[in-house]
DNA sequence: ATATAGATGCAATTCTATTGCATTTGGAGT
DNA sequence: ACTCCAAATGCAATAGAATTGCATCTATAT
């Protein structure tokens, strides 16, 4: 049981540690990519009952004290992940137009010049969103399998 | 008058041609960046009466076509703007939090190793969405003679 | 000139996300 | 352990973008 570890994270972000909050963070902790608002209620329900504005409004904070990290792919929704191993801190994702799904994907496919956008385009970055989209390897297999 | 490049490229689509859409093309021809749908529906509406979702169903034919790219920024719209110049096919854009403008970059700022890609994770790659988010120049400068 | 597949307008609907407000609760201070 | 209040929650309503259904209109192939 990491309940511990859960309740620290919960206070270090400066917010009240409840059911609802412990119940989400270990649904994200669970997760091996990004999780839409909806995919975590669910998934949180199985816990602790809880309201979905609740979960918007406990990902929106986690995320505001920048302890998950919210990614915007394929679709209209936002996802939401643990952005807790520090070896991986910006990475880009992967959104499969068949299956719906995003996954992660390693860091070092991308490159970001930042020197290089400083002179060409002076602002102040503070996020990037790194989105591949297309077709994942399950979904081309089962094509495969049923042409 | 370009009108008869808009109907070339229309027609290439494999669309009628229409006024609704050939104002929309101009909207976008005459656009230095992506544009929201709402942005290109008051836009055309200068040239040529049409309703919202003609707008909407316009792009998207676009869109399927090939003619336009369409970008998923910061925010929850969907933008558009021709991939006409072969000097830029996918390039990453700006999004300024602060006054919710998207720019386009510099192709170079940003390298995808698709090789790499092919190795680690198989996918069929159709689209990259590179968006790096923060402030931008203008609103940097703004900030600073407020502050 | 005519027929018809495709395009349009309008209303209704879907899908996410957000807001307002009354009620409950975590946890700091005693 | 008790009290109190800012913070968190639930529920209903609302916002905002995009999509769908359907009747009507029109570009264009013949």
């Amino acid at each position: 049981m990491k309940s511990r570890l859960y309740e620290k994270l919960i206070r270090d972000c400066g917010l009240k540690i409840t059911r609802a909050r412990l119940a989400v963070l270990a649904v994200l902790d669970s997760a091996t990519r990004p999780r839409s608002t909806d995919s975590v209620h669910r998934a949180a329900l199985e816990m602790e009952p809880m309201d979905r504005v609740t979960v918007y409004r406990t990902l929106e904070s986690f995320h505001q004290a920048g302890l998950v990290e919210r990614v915007r792919a394929g679709d209209r929704t936002w996802r939401y992940h643990l952005s807790l191993e520090p070896d991986r801190p910006v990475h880009p994702h992967f959104f499969c137009y068949c299956c719906g799904k995003l996954e992660c994907l390693p860091r070092n496919i991308v490159r970001v010049d930042l020197e290089r956008m400083k002179q060409e385009y002076p602002a102040r970055v503070e996020h990037l969103q790194i989105n591949l989209e297309g077709f994942c390897p399950d979904c081309l297999a089962k094509q495969d399998r049923t042409e």
